[in-house]
Formats: C-alpha cells, structure tokens, sequence
DNA sequence: CCATGTGAATACATTCACAGCA
DNA sequence: TGCTGTGAATGTATTCACATGG
C-alpha cells in the first residue's frame, strides 16, 4: 500500500539523496539488485530505516529479493523530482564560485549553472568556465526570464542576506548558501547551508 | 548545577558552532549581553531550545538579563576545543582544493592547513597559496611529525577512501569529506560529509 | 526460505511551563 | 520584573519483530 500522500519527516527527505548516489555507484558497478542489508553497510544507516524510509512513498522491493537497483534508482529521482535537470544561477565569482563554477558533479547528478553573477566590477565581464561574470543589476531579469528556481550563494557573511532578498524577490525557492551567515528566507524558501567550519568545530568536540 | 559530564547528544554538538557563529557576529557588532530569544531570532531555534542545550555544559547566563556573549563566547570555544588552533592537512588540489586553501574562514575560526597534498605528478611542486603542493607518498611521514588529528579530503569519489585509509593509518580522527561518496572508517575517527548537490537534492523536493 | 513492509515498542529530541534568582 | 535553567509532557524518529508473499 503505499503511503505516498501523507506527511513525510523533512529527515527522511534529508537521507534519500544519500541511497540515490549508493545506488548510483552500485549501478555504475554493474549491480542489478540490491537490499536494505547491502545498503545499510555502505551508508552506516539501519536496515530497518531504509526500509521504512522508502516506505513512505511505496513499495520498491521484493520480499526475499531485494531491490531492483535501476527501478528504485529511477523511483527516487522521481520523487526527489531531479528527472529532469534544475537550471541555477550561482551568485559569487570568487574563489569558491570559480571551484563550483568547475565542479563536474552538478550536470551529472541533475542540476546545471545558467548563468554566474558578482557584485564586485573588477568581475564583471571576465570568463568563469563557460561563462561570463554578469553584474548584480542583471539578476532580477535573468532570475524572471529562465524562470530560475534555484540558486547558489558563495559570497562572503555581510553580503549574504542582501543577495538573499534578491533571489527571493525573483522567484528563487530553492539556496544553496556557502556564506557563513544564517539567512531569513520567508516560509516558501528552502535553505540548505553548507558550513565547512561549523562541521570541523563539531568534530573537534571529540578529539 | 554544571552537567558537563553526562552524555551529550551529537545533535546538541552540532549546533553549538551555530551558536558561536552568532556570537562572534554579535560579538564584532560591539554588543556585550543577548538571550536566548534573541539567539532564537537570529537562528531559528527556539529559545527553550537553545536554554537546553547550553544547560548541558553549564550555566552561562544570568537569570533577568540573559548572557553575557563574550563570556559565552569563550565557553563554547573551550566546549568545542577550538580555543586554540588545529593544523589540518589538505589532500586535493584541483579547483576544490584551490577554492579551501584559498578560503579565509579557517584560520579566523580555530583551523589552520598545514600542508597540501595531491597524486597526480603534474600536481607536484606546483604552489597554491602560501603551500606547495606534496606527493601523496610524503602524507604518512607529516601527519606523524606534526601530529595532524583533522584532515579535508577534497579528491574524486574513486579515491576518496584511498585517501582516508592513509589519513586514518597516520592517526587522523577527524576528517572533512568533500568527495561524493561514504568513507569507511573505524568508530574513534568522525566524517563530516559536505554533498551539496544530496542539499540541493532534498530540496527540489518541496518544489 | 529470504528479505520486504509495517504496526507496536522503544528511544530520542523538543517544547512547555514555571520555580528561582538577579 | 525578566530571563535563565530544568523537570515533566509532548512530539518525533528509530528499532524491533514478525506477518506476508515472491
């Protein structure tokens, strides 16, 4: 029975990009069917949550076989709805814009920079992959006219809310925020923050 | 009453670099005293909610006006052991490892990359900021004699957990994985994984 | 048999609400 | 009074354990 309509855990949500690369690798390994068993192994989560995860949004497997590694593979693109690719415009050409700019695992894995803009004029005009640095001025029209509905922010905490008002004034619900800062985004707007620093002071707790 | 010494859950760990983050930025902003509500605001947490997890530490405020942030400050960086600075190690020097050598958030927040590692042999000699770039066979002999605990691997998924055997054969026991893949490790070492495309994954969810 | 899918049980995390103190 | 610190209550998440069906 599957239970594809009601509410599903934000953590849950959190963890299916996770089985979507393990199956991916698998896939590329020549796999054809897998189980929970297998998957908890590779990921460090319990079988049973694997299990009660997909759950949520049907019934992939087949008792006393496992999993169809090509089906729930397509299954969770599905759901997590990158079937198809998210065009994004990254806003920052620095350092960290230059090394996302680059960075091959986008395209591959469903999501494609359109467009890259910075606030800063020495910027302006220079190529960045292959793209050309585009002011801050410009944003609004590209954000409406590709219908951009995700972004990536990577410049530095004082600039960070200000760049934020704008995506969220164009449309944008989805950021993906390097800046060191907590956003506010009205209630619509994702934010997922990246923040290698606050990882590594989490680790060092332990050490 | 001081609970310093019951178990912690890791959940609580993970959001004291949070707090401090906000802290350092009330902190520059020339303010001495906040609360909890006004952490609240700025964090999107609830108050009882950061009350409690200060509460496993200690007593850090003071009833009718709240906490004095320097004070609060140097505890949580006492708490998280980053009062003073960690030497890391880098391993990857494409455009990632540009992009984090580049990066000035480390030092300003207790890290410091010691050293800078890479396989490919074009690699090799090259500078990329102040380091030079070192084959990957000199790894074992600088993480013994400078007693390196914290690593950064920013290397493709397909040598990800090459590299993070090495780190931990050296005695590294915290590691910071940029590759898009999970790294098997014994239980004394800690992986914080950064997966920006499984952030932006979970969040074309709700698109 | 074997591994899924899932209610029930357990464990964990958050919020409530208020006593206590500056 | 105003805000912390914290038990008790509530709400969430994970694990258990087994009926089910290929």
């Amino acid at each position: 029975m599957s239970n594809s309509n009601q509410h599903v855990p934000a953590i849950v949500i959190g963890r299916l990009p996770l089985y979507l690369r393990a199956l991916t690798q698998l896939s590329s390994e020549g796999r054809r069917v897998t189980s929970s068993q297998e998957l908890s192994e590779k990921l460090g989560f319990s079988s049973a949550q694997i299990r009660k995860d997909l759950s949520y949004f049907g019934e992939f497997g087949k008792q006393g076989t496992g999993y169809e590694i090509e089906f729930l593979e397509k299954s969770l693109r599905e759901i997590l709805k990158v079937h198809h690719v998210w065009d994004m415009v990254l806003v920052g050409a620095g350092d960290l814009g230059h090394a996302l700019a680059n960075y091959g695992g986008f395209e591959t894995r469903g999501f494609s920079i359109v467009a890259i803009f910075d606030a800063n004029p020495i910027k302006i005009g220079t190529r960045l992959g292959d793209w050309r640095v585009q002011p801050m001025e410009e944003i609004r029209v590209t954000l409406r006219d590709k219908k951009i509905q995700v972004a990536i922010i990577a410049v530095p905490a004082a600039a960070a809310q200000t760049v934020a008002d704008e995506l969220v004034e164009g449309g944008v619900r989805a950021i993906l925020n390097y800046a060191p800062t907590t956003l506010s985004v009205p209630p619509r707007v994702k934010v997922y923050h990246i923040d290698p620093v606050a990882g590594l002071q989490s680790m060092t707790y332990y050490l």
